[in-house]
DNA sequence: CTTTGTGCAAATTCTTTGCACCAAA
DNA sequence: TTTGGTGCAAAGAATTTGCACAAAG
């Protein structure tokens, strides 16, 4: 948890109790977690924690650049700690999110447009992961 | 408005009248539009239509393989007749989208992965259009 | 008739907002 | 104190669901 609140500080994100333990929460479980997600793991050892924290936790987290939004799930907002350069694997079925490391660095080059100005790029795959393959 | 009618065959949709007029608008406004645009633009010539209808329609469509829904706009789904691989580009600031052709086309190809299957990609630019870009 | 499509209203889900209280500097 | 953070309850927005009626074959 310590280790959290030095990670804040990188971003200039004054550490809070909620907010070292979101963040933890989302150094230690490489999953994407929706908002629901995180507020239902921290909330049993932080009963007072409201989900609104959690709300602001994320869109300052997002602001700062310590997390990326991913919009790759329509029905929830999903966060990533890794704000490396890689791609994304949706699972259909079960809605499980993994990385995707392992792609030519220029995918995520940003092509140069004069018109319009690109700041972002994500690449998104769709399909069905292993455990869900077999049913 | 029959070329809607033959367009929504191809996909073995059976075409109805407000199948045909989304299928229309859809193919006469290249815009990714959401469920609320398209019903607003077709409400003052159809009263009777209800968003469910729409809804509905534009699952149907996706099902059987006539438009493509995107997941680049957090705030809300967004279709697309052209079903050729292209990616898109969102503006943060107007929410606009606009399509980009000029990808190297190994950008998307799917990977073999043995573990789990890939059926889809998705490749969103983000940032500002020329529009916003003076404000 | 029988099946399929449409549309209303209500319900659900996710997210945002307003505001009062708490905590840290 | 004063500023910023937290949390409750209510509001808002997008989407889904249940069901009755209409349309098509």
């Amino acid at each position: 948890m310590l280790e959290s609140h030095q990670y804040l500080r990188q971003f200039s994100i004054k550490p809070s109790v909620q907010r070292s333990a979101v963040m933890n929460f989302l150094l230690k479980n490489r999953i994407h977690p929706t908002i629901d997600e995180i507020y239902l793991a921290l909330s049993p050892t932080m009963p007072t924690l409201s989900k609104t924290t959690v709300y602001n936790t994320l869109d300052l987290f997002v602001e700062r650049g310590a997390v990326r939004a991913l919009a790759i799930d329509e029905k929830n907002a999903r966060y990533d700690v890794d704000i490396s350069a890689h791609a994304h694997f949706l699972c259909r079925s079960c809605g499980s999110i993994r990385d995707i490391f392992d792609l030519k660095p220029n995918m995520f080059h940003i092509p140069d447009t004069t018109s319009f100005k690109i700041d972002a790029v994500e690449i998104s795959y769709f399909g069905t992961c292993e455990k869900c393959k077999g049913n």
